[in-house]
DNA sequence: TGTACATCAGTGAACGCGCGTTCACTGATGTAC
DNA sequence: TGTACATCAGTGAACGCGCGTTCACTGATGTAC
């Protein structure tokens, strides 16, 4: 039956949300179009009426990760909580809501171009933030530290999720944690961390 | 036609080498056991004669990804070089042949117990041989330092394989090759930087 | 504002391809005498 | 050592299920008068 076209138009983001979801979850090919169009409220028939195909929900849906981890990452003011929240163990056993490179990494780069070139932006947008937050020293110190960060957060929650045993796991992210979020200006103690943040201007 | 008991065995190892690179180069539902066993120089038919499913297929061929990153890295007699050779070019460009966990990290941890177990010994194994090379200093600080080393491994090979830019490739590679190969005998000096890193006590 | 018709979002059955798996068969290997 | 038979690794056709995709249909929405 029909449907009003703002309806029609919320189901779309429905149907994208909820790929966007369900494929951190259980990967491309781990999920159908039925999995996903009932995840969403509703029966596989309507599907193509929105998409060309399920690739390009793929695309979508992996642009959609990616921009909410933008926004997400938006919201610090300092690196060191961004590494913190990212390295936690709800975002660690929660793949469906979190890092879309963490869930999907290595699917991701077998991808067609669109997606690549998103995750691309996606990085760059990234680095540029924890650049930016890491605030002192030169810039191209800070650049570097900034790789070494995100590369550090992702390897982390990989392994982190990856291994079997829960000890070892959080053990990662907690030895991570301290590791990349010590860009903090010196002669801050960090350890058990009685951290003040103090904005920059 | 029936074959000698030494050449079948030696099939089954083919097969067993072939899966283990295609599935990392192109993943799990990315190859089917056609293409394995062509790959191997046979036809599918005999497939499951060597194997019950293509499940276990796939665990015994990450068991040998596994293995054979465990061969590879005992040969580093430091872990500036093992790092290096980790995070160069070549590694990044030959998925097939490179290490499993970049190459099927997400996927892996979505597996069943057996692959995830074997994950988890390869993970300790390596954060072993990296607190040994670390060599100088506390335990508890090298192990430390050894987890730090592997995540940025990991995290740096997945982001400079999935970014599109093959300049912004490179230069993940380069900063985290440098960032985390610098746990080295105190007072040699490394590249552009002539940095001194002395040990905490 | 109300009525009549066209549109079209969503439904569910059906299609068809790909792929994991099975099976009857082949012919070389291995073995018994 | 040679011969006869049993075994069984590998072959290729075929099966069947899952899943992406299509399609005729429904009935509510949107629109024209």
């Amino acid at each position: 039956m029909r449907v009003s076209r703002d309806k029609a138009a919320e189901n779309r983001e429905r149907i994208v949300d909820t790929a966007s979801r369900l494929f951190r979850e259980k990967g491309f090919d781990g999920v159908g179009v039925d999995a996903i169009m009932n995840g969403a409220g509703l029966t596989h028939g309507g599907f193509y009426g929105h998409f060309g195909s399920k690739d390009d929900l793929a695309a979508e849906a992996i642009a959609r990760a990616l921009e909410r981890s933008d926004e997400k990452q938006s919201r610090y003011a300092n690196l060191t909580d961004l590494v913190s929240e990212y390295l936690c163990e709800r975002h660690c056993a929660d793949r469906a809501n979190g890092c879309a490179i963490a869930a999907l990494g290595a699917d991701m780069a077998r991808r067609r171009d669109g997606v690549r070139r998103g995750l691309t932006k996606h990085v760059r947008g990234q680095l540029d933030r924890f650049t930016h937050l890491l605030g002192n020293g030169a810039a191209e110190r800070r650049r570097k530290r900034a790789i070494a960060t995100l590369a550090g957060m992702v390897g982390a929650l990989t392994l982190a999720r990856g291994v079997d045993d829960p000890a070892l796991s959080k053990e990662i992210l907690a030895v991570a944690r301290d590791a990349l979020g010590e860009a903090r200006p010196a002669g801050q103690s960090r350890g058990r961390r009685r951290i003040f943040h103090r904005l920059r201007p």
